[in-house]
RNA sequence: GGAGCGGUAGCUCAAUUGGUUAGAGCACCGGCCUGUCACGCCGGAGGUUGCGGGUUCGAUUCCCGUCCGCUCCGCCA
């Protein structure tokens, strides 16, 4: 029976006897049957020590152990003895004082060559996704998995302390005709009907409010078929909340108290017990990201004075179209490369500017600025220029002329990569917390001329536009609506819903969905609503992403035990896979592979074009 | 759907302007070594350079196509 893990035996344990399983992380083999092996288990490293004065057939056992063999070993625990005058003690290790030197070994299972080494960082992820079960015995998964594991445990006991209780939801859901691709489930029982996987717990959690729970949470598995990214998987989980007769201030408050909790009992970081707030146009306005990082001070500034007279036709005819002109000052940047102006440009460009103006401030005086615009400028608004912006020697400026909005969005965009590019956040550890409020409700996606839903169809306006909503006037209303973001990343985000049938009914109506499909997709929510629903709201934090910035990893798949690759495939159990016709045609779907059993006939010849 | 970067031994990488038999470290196999902890020393084995085609006397290198991976954009109410 194991007595100890690897990481608890110490000089208290001096004489006594200890038994530790784990794997064999490496060998030194010094000849004549001295040999030592670090032995490793999920909590940690113990040297273990096979003399051959003690027993020449253990030592030949422990001559044939290779990396991850499976052994148990029993010994006596002894100091680290002095060679030469020399300490042999490791300060590496927990236990780098003492050694377990071996008078009992047990083979307990052999291990294959491994496919790659574990205790080097490895950067072929497919590999490690193929062999995911190996990867995750080195000791950063580990400990990735130790952390989340004490995330959603400190979720847990947060919540239940405040009155939370953990309901599940289904996950066979309905398919919903807004937002995200829904994965598709055939249902047997009903030919030609899917089930679908939840994007989100939305309605269900609105619904256990209108069934009186007043406080629910869950651990919630969400599921969206659209293409990945570092930060994105096509399931993810989620810590989905919501309350009855809360404000939004409720929310906020339960939610700071809750990450300083998780923060503390994961890491032990301290972080502020309440976070800045800004709206969501200063943060368009001001960083140019409705999740800003704030880290680093880059800011936009409005230019709309300086250039309110300008000869240059880019400046002024935006100010006269109603629009605005705004730039950036990258401290120091003004040595960028062709190379990186060029891939600013077309960031730039990508983001909607037709091109990117930029000075750089070779010197103090405006004289020894380069830049492709400033010969159209005049010297009083170069001057102003340098005053509004606090241009000094060595800067970049970089600016953005248009309609707000995708100014605000470019420089945005150009912003973050200035600061890639500066590498400002090199050993920043800060843990930079903030909140934006007031999102719009709705915006008018031109191309399809329809409105959307900023959050979703069940946020509930500022009540000074609920009037607006029902009287069909869509433009510029506020939602009572709030991220939580973390050093750019959005950690989460929520509402304050509607509880109201009439409401709810004009919000549908503005999003343009039919009456027919308010009954057949809504019908059941709307119904809710008719019988009594308390006022509620809620909020769903991104529980990877936090797992994520929690380990300091750079990607969600470091703190996911078996995460998908790029694709949307499993490495490691090769799905998706394709299934057997039987299986098919029980659920009604007709194999898109050829039909072995009955081969189509020969096609006839295409006519020759 | 688009852009960028990458794919050479089990792993991490190298290979000059297109030029001998594609190398090194780690891992592996054999031998030696009684205080190592990235143990050390000697020896060995290990390659369809992702795949297909083209140019060339000659291609890891140049060109075209294709597959795979990662990052980003679109997309993600």
């Amino acid at each position: 029976m194991r007595t100890h893990t690897c990481n608890q035996i110490s000089r208290e344990d001096l004489g006594k006897s200890a038994t530790l399983i784990g794997w064999v992380k490496s060998k030194r083999d010094q000849g004549a049957g001295l040999i030592f092996i670090d032995l490793r288990d999920r909590e940690g490293v113990t040297q273990v020590v096979f003399k051959p004065e003690n027993s020449k057939e253990n030592s030949d056992i422990a001559e044939s152990f290779r990396a991850e063999d499976v052994i148990q070993v029993t010994g006596e625990v002894h100091e680290r003895p002095e060679i030469d005058g020399q300490s042999t003690n490791n300060a590496d290790i927990a236990t780098g004082e003492v050694e377990l030197v071996v008078s009992e070994v047990k083979v307990i299972n052999r291990s294959e060559v491994l496919p790659f080494p574990l205790d080097k960082p490895l950067n072929n992820e497919d590999l490690r996704l193929k062999y995911r079960f190996l990867d995750l015995r080195r000791p950063q998964m580990a400990r990735n998995l130790q952390l989340r594991h004490r995330i959603t445990k400190t979720t847990r006991d947060v919540l239940d302390e405040n009155g939370f209780l953990e309901i599940e939801t289904p996950i066979l859901s309905k398919s919903t005709p807004e937002g995200a691709r829904d994965f598709l489930v055939p249902s047997r029982m009903h030919p030609g009907s899917f089930y679908a996987l939840p994007q989100a717990p939305q309605q269900y959690k609105q619904l256990l409010m209108c069934g009186g729970v007043e406080k629910y949470f869950q651990i919630a598995r969400c599921f969206r078929d659209e293409d990945l990214r570092a930060d994105r998987q096509p399931e993810f989980t989620q810590i989905d909340i919501e309350a009855s007769f809360v404000e939004q201030n409720d929310v906020i408050g339960l939610v700071e108290g809750l990450m300083g909790r998780i923060f503390k009992e994961s890491i032990d970081a301290t972080i502020p017990a309440t976070f800045d707030r800004i709206t969501y146009h200063d943060a368009m306005n001001v960083y140019g990201s409705d999740k800003p990082d704030r880290r680093y001070g880059i800011t936009l500034k409005c230019l709309n004075e300086v250039f309110a007279q300008s000869k240059f036709k880019v400046f002024s005819g935006a100010l006269k179209a109603g629009g605005c002109v705004k730039a950036i000052n990258a401290k120091g940047f003004a040595n960028a490369s062709t190379g990186q102006i060029d891939k600013l440009t077309k960031a730039a460009i990508e983001g909607g500017a037709r091109g990117l103006a930029y000075i750089q401030a070779r010197g103090e005086d405006v004289s020894e600025w380069r830049s492709p615009i400033t010969k159209f400028l005049s010297e009083t608004e170069l001057q102003q220029l340098k005053e509004t912006m606090n241009i000094e020697a060595g800067d970049l400026i970089l600016f953005g002329a248009g309609d707000w909005s995708t100014v605000c969005d470019v420089l945005g965009r150009v912003r973050v990569m200035c600061a890639n590019f500066l590498d400002l956040l090199k050993d920043n550890t800060e843990l930079n917390f903030l909140w934006v409020t007031e999102f719009p409700l709705l915006h008018f996606d031109a191309e399809e001329e329809k409105w959307h839903a900023v959050h979703h169809p069940f946020t509930r306006p500022v009540p000074e536009d609920e009037a607006k909503l029902m009287a069909g006037e869509y433009e510029g209303l506020k939602a009572q609506a709030y991220d939580v973001v973390l050093n750019g990343y959005e950690l989460g985000g929520g509402s304050i819903r509607i509880h109201e049938k009439d409401l709810q009914d004009s919000m549908f109506t503005a999003l343009g969905v039919s009456e027919e499909e308010k009954s057949s997709m809504f019908g059941h929510i709307l119904d809710a609503f008719s019988y009594g629903a308390p006022p509620h709201g809620g909020l769903a934090l991104g529980l990877d992403r936090i797992a994520m910035l929690v380990t300091g990893s750079d990607s969600i798949r470091e703190v996911i035990a078996f995460p998908k690759n790029n694709k949307g495939s499993d490495l490691m159990s090769a799905s998706p896979a394709e299934v057997d016709h039987k299986q098919l045609r029980e659920l009604y779907i007709k194999s898109t592979k050829k039909d072995k059993v009955a081969p189509t006939p020969a096609p006839a010849p295409a006519p020759a074009q």
